[in-house]
DNA sequence: AAGTTAATGTGAACTATCGCACATATATAG
DNA sequence: CTATATATGTGCGATAGTTCACATTAACTT
């Protein structure tokens, strides 16, 4: 299915929780279309396509489509992650309380040194020689990775070996899977921040040049910076 | 423009980089398109759209397709970031040193109590009193919010008084300008990484129930495909 | 109870994006 | 200098994703 279909269904169960809590228990299309930046009959369209059904006059009752949501987006099941690379970045997540909100716990960290880590957030730390027990026993199916560039590749390795299906990367590398037994069954997601920030830079820039040429159309000179559009 | 297409730019300006780091000097589309996953057609397509000039037998010039998308990133200007929110995720962005090699820079970090910041990273941390000043005394045009959701709204609204243009969202809400005096100017893009865990076990979990599905279909037939590992 | 209103559900039109395939141009060989 | 091999540049068709428009149906009104 698509990416942008998933983003657009959490953000749905995300908005519709926020919604229940104001007390909301009925909603309509063109509400969510609104809030999350779409059309109404996209939302009506991707709920028809999901089979969340909506009633003819009174729009969508919040609480069936938070249960059906829930369900098709998997927190009926424990949504347990663990991280490995307990630097900066990835003792920062373990400390990072929002995700309970959301049902997400981190249930544990791996790192090369464990006893090096400062670790105030409650999470057991283990060394990387436990990672496949772990998470064989545990059943988890979601990591992250926060280690640096070097050791990226060689962490995703062992990850997939120990049964880890879901990967929210942040080494600064793009990640991706080129092993045999993987096409399909792991997925791979890459957060780079460098990446985000030029993205940023880009956009900034450009709409600098926009703005500065909208200025300079004003006054007829004749001699056009630029041919084609 | 679309935002897959800056992201192969910038990921083609990465990987040129790199490849002029190795030695090459000419590149072809498929060399291009094999290394971020996408046709060779479609490198050439953006090329074209961009003007990128090849030469019709030997390729792309690997230092001029590097000046030219640095310049069309940005990157013939200083790419300075300042950091808003200086806990744990602030101040591990602000040690992470990653950035450097792309010509990024994260030149300060503003908190609301930043006698109580813990900073390793050798980048000077203000209070948010000094933000605006800093801001349009150096002209910086992109910054990081790292600041608690029920905070994020207030410093937005901060930052794009004093003038900044690019903002990377960190807190789990998902931001998006809604003033009078932004639309077009203002670009926002939200790193929620609970959004993206959520996102992941959505697929972990349907490729679960995928494969248990066709486990029951195919158990007629007994023609497994494969089973290793 | 019948009419009106207001929302959904969805087939069709539209749009943007991507890949194909071939004309085009250029470096190298003979 | 001519021929040939090779990679670009691009019009065109395929495809996916989104919006439009309206038929449909449920609630409210009188």
């Amino acid at each position: 299915m698509n990416k942008d279909f998933i983003l657009r269904l959490t953000k749905y169960k995300r908005l519709l929780y926020k919604l229940k809590a104001l007390g909301f228990e009925r909603v309509f299309s063109n509400n969510l279309g609104d809030a999350i930046g779409v059309t109404p009959a996209l939302v009506r369209k991707d709920f028809s396509t999901l089979s969340l059904p909506g009633n003819k006059r009174g729009g969508y009752n919040v609480d069936t489509l938070i249960e059906k949501l829930d369900k098709i987006l998997g927190r009926d099941r424990a949504q347990h992650v663990v991280v490995v690379g307990c630097g900066r970045i990835g003792t920062a997540l373990m400390e990072y309380s929002g995700f309970n909100t959301d049902g997400i716990e981190i249930v544990a960290g791996f790192d090369a040194h464990p006893e090096n880590v400062h670790n105030t957030s409650g999470v057991p730390i283990y060394g990387m020689d436990k990672l496949n027990e772990y998470v064989q026993e545990n059943d988890t199916k979601v990591a992250i990775i926060a280690v640096p560039d070097s050791e990226a590749s060689k962490v995703l390795d062992r990850l997939i070996d120990a049964g880890i299906r879901g990967i929210l990367n942040f080494a600064p590398v793009e990640l991706k899977c080129t092993r045999n037994d993987c096409p399909g069954s792991t997925t791979i997601h890459n957060v780079n921040i460098a990446l985000e920030l030029e993205h940023l830079f880009y956009q900034v820039n450009s709409q600098e040049a926009e703005e500065e040429e909208k200025h300079a159309t004003g006054e007829e000179t004749g001699a056009h910076p630029d041919g084609n559009t």
